[in-house]
DNA sequence: AGGTATTCACATGAAACTATTCTCTGAGTTAGG
DNA sequence: TAACTCAGAGAATAGTTTCATGTGAATACCTGT
């Protein structure tokens, strides 16, 4: 038998740590959310009157990544849904998420996004907005009925394209005969809303509940609960949970990283034939979260972008920290070399900022007086990432 | 010495442009009756 | 005459360029002692 069957051989007779690994999943919906009882009876308490066909007032959601709103208003509607078809009152719930590139980032893809929820497709491009609008005004008075329309990071959305999206949304009610629609924002950022439209802003937040970081405690038994269910008894070494859930603690009450962590450190834990999830491998965990989430983020991104870091890890070595004209001139020599043409130094500078806001550099602006001002940067990575990175990118740039 | 004024090397903003991808429209072409 | 093809016009979008304006402090340039 050749060496490859006998690994999938023995890969079939270990017994694996996990009992249902999607339990961590982020796509995965626990039966009940702990600990978020309070927002979820409030947002329920709000949202009701749609069971009555009445319309409930736009409610607005804040609270840091990983606290549990996007579960919680998932579950609500859920809910609100199963009653509704058992008492058949016509009420229409659609998620959408702003954030997702491509799919509904800008005002023609979510309007079209949203139409694709009511099981109609249309073109990706080509047409005008008001005509979207329009098919999409058509759909929404076809029936009478209550719609629940979640967005989800709707601060990306307006950070990209401004608030008249929401200001249209939030005035389509006006022109509806049959239906009524009610707007659920989600938000990442506390302060979302103060740099938005005033009207957009009374109108959408007719409502607002607020959803505080979890605290250390409640994180460990969140992760407890889930661990139970994703692996098997006896895999986990006692310590992992508590640690796992400092860290995030730490990181302003972060459920769902912690609960990543802990299924990347069962990965790796599985692939290094332990018996146990051990420490070491939490936080042998904790490093390549961090690693892949910049490499990924870093190799998204367009080509003379890949160049201008290209250049940075260039000089890195040499220096420990460069401006922006140094990076600038070894950018250009290196576009010369492959043939590609030079950006201009105020494209490069974004690229910078934007490198900057990934956290692959860090960048400060700094005056050197007499001798102008500039960014000071310097590449703030581990050396295995650099290393790794750098020859991604070489072999894909082929320099 | 102390106080202004300059000046550098970019940063930051706004608007406009370019290339690509995709639709719709209507003229011209083709095939079938 | 109906069906098909295909060029041209128009949209949306990402990535840039162009033009214009802003900026913090080390230096240059005064001023009056």
């Amino acid at each position: 038998m050749s060496g490859i069957n006998n690994f999938f051989e023995n890969y079939l007779k270990q017994d694996s740590f996990f009992r249902d690994k999607n339990v961590l999943l982020s796509s995965y919906m626990p039966e009940n959310v702990i600990y978020r009882e309070e927002q979820m009876s409030e947002a329920a308490n709000i949202l009701a009157p749609a069971l009555r066909n009445e319309k409930p007032s736009n409610l607005f959601i804040y609270g840091k990544t990983g606290t549990g709103k996007t579960l919680s208003m998932k579950s609500i509607v859920n809910s609100m849904k199963e009653i509704a078809v058992k008492n058949n009152i016509a009420l229409k719930p659609i998620y959408v998420n702003c954030k997702l590139k491509r799919v509904a980032d800008t005002e023609y893809r979510l309007i079209s996004q949203l139409i694709k929820s009511f099981g109609r497709d249309v073109p990706s491009t080509g047409l005008p907005t008001d005509e979207i609008y329009n098919i999409f005004y058509k759909l929404l008075d076809q029936e009478k009925q209550v719609i629940l329309l979640i967005l989800d990071e709707i601060d990306q959305l307006t950070k990209k394209i401004g608030d008249e999206v929401l200001y249209n949304l939030t005035r389509i009610n006006a022109e509806l005969k049959n239906s009524q629609i009610c707007l659920i924002g989600i938000s990442n950022n506390l302060i979302f809303a103060e740099n938005l439209d005033p009207r957009v802003k009374s109108s959408l937040s007719e409502e607002d509940i607020i959803f505080p970081p979890y605290n250390a405690l409640q994180i460990q038994e969140i992760l407890r609960n889930r661990s139970n269910s994703a692996f098997n008894d006896g895999t986990v070494q006692t310590g992992v949970i508590e640690k796992c859930s400092a860290y995030a603690a730490r990181e302003h009450g972060d459920v769902r990283r912690a609960i990543d962590l802990l299924r990347v450190a069962g990965e790796i834990a599985e692939r290094s034939g332990s018996r146990q999830v051990e420490i070491t491998h939490l936080d042998a965990a904790e490093r390549k979260v961090e690693s892949d989430k910049l490499i990924s983020a870093a190799m998204n991104q367009p080509r003379q972008f890949k160049l201008v870091l290209f250049a940075i890890m260039l000089i890195s070595p040499q220096k420990r920290q460069f401006f922006t004209g140094e990076i600038y001139e070894i950018y250009g020599t290196l576009c010369k070399k492959s043939n590609l043409n030079i950006l201009t130094q105020r494209r490069v500078s974004d690229i910078l900022a934007e490198l900057d806001m990934l956290g692959i550099i860090n960048a400060k602006i700094i005056s050197k007086g007499r001798y102008g001002r500039t960014r000071e940067i310097n590449l703030s990575l581990e050396e295995g990432i650099i290393i790794k990175l750098k020859e991604m990118l070489e072999k894909e740039l082929q320099l």
